[in-house]
DNA sequence: CTTGACTTTGACCGACCGGTCAACTACATT
DNA sequence: AATGTAGTTGACCGGTCGGTCAAAGTCAAG
């Protein structure tokens, strides 16, 4: 690992540590560069501000997001709606131990940002946007594959996938606010009755 | 309207203003006297922080939501499971007209604030925590009345309530990322799918 | 006319904000 | 050994942060 990626990668850590369990705003390129161990001068040597290592600090955390979450819940060892439940229960884990290692519930790093940055700073909010949309998909790949299983009746995947996300954040606001993970269990049950086309009564 | 009142309420208007669309961390109170025309000294005769400020902005906000949202999305002139379609509609009216006036649309200023100061100020995250409480009560009333009238079979009233309240949350934070009020009728929509007791097929 | 409470004012506090810059070091290539 | 490049350093920029304070102004009740 040579110099220049290890200070970069450092910045980011830290970045993406004190954003996260605090807000944008809340943190300040001082305290990011002394958490990373880096001064000042060299932090504006590898980005141009701070909004451009939040975007790197996005990245990374989309790609922790694939991978750490949805990969594990959306694999393919169990049938495709459980897959559905088994998020929940991820994310419920992930954040029941943010909350046992930092005392408080995160929530979603990507709605944090949403609601704090989508109204100052528009780059932030498209790529933020397109994350959540890249998120709806595993959604609605399980969704088809169900359809295709029999689980499921023709139904539109696109739109479900969306409310069912859309869903998932609305719980971490939710939890977050109760400074209580165990909610994202308990409404997390509840997902799968937006993938029913009729009503039931 | 005496002077004490007035330099106060003027004080809680541009806080609100200027916080809802912004937010916590990016508004000072320097700017907040600026726009209401109040010199810094005045401020903290009235408010001893700019944290007891914002539960003052809290407590403003949330009068004008029970009053002009929920009072009059659940008014009694339709029958109740309409009154939570109503709901939505008249969120996205809102919301629609906040981006006219201003360009952006802001969501949900208790979503936001949740999101942003959870983790930094326990006495603003319980404020909001109550807040969302409070928000759960119409649409439990809602659900109960639809149920007497036999429009709904039993059903835990209380838990379907906190998730369709949840799930709005989950829909603001959506449309805000996308910029796009109309995504709020969208995904509205399908609240009432997570009223049902089982699924379909 | 005085008193006392309420309100307003503007200067001030130390700390921090995001960002800039010229000088310097370390190192690989020639 | 000389050169070029990437990386590092710390001082520095103007401006703002939340908050404090003593002094002055305002006004109604006694």
């Amino acid at each position: 690992m040579d110099a220049r990626t290890d200070t970069r990668q450092r910045l980011i850590d830290s970045a993406r540590d004190l954003i996260y369990t605090r807000s944008y705003s809340d943190v300040g390129v001082q305290e990011i560069c002394d958490r990373a161990g880096v001064r000042k001068g060299s932090f504006y040597h590898f980005f141009p501000s701070k909004r451009d290592l939040t975007l790197a600090v996005l990245d990374q955390l989309q790609a922790f997001f694939r991978q750490d979450i949805i990969g594990r819940a959306f694999a393919a060892d169990i049938p495709p709606l459980q897959r559905i439940s088994r998020f929940f229960d991820y994310t419920a884990d992930f954040q029941q131990q943010m909350k046992q290692d930092t005392g408080q519930m995160p929530g979603c790093p990507f709605g944090n940002l949403a609601c704090e940055m989508s109204t100052r700073d528009e780059v932030i909010r498209q790529r933020v946007e397109q994350i959540l949309r890249d998120g709806e998909v595993p959604f609605e790949q399980a969704l088809s594959e169900a359809i295709s299983n029999g689980e499921l009746p023709e139904l539109d995947t696109a739109a479900t996938a969306r409310a069912l996300f859309a869903y998932a954040e609305g719980i971490m606001v939710y939890a977050k606010a109760s400074n209580n993970p165990e909610m994202i269990r308990e409404l997390g049950k509840r997902a799968l009755q937006l993938v029913v086309t009729q009503r039931t009564a």
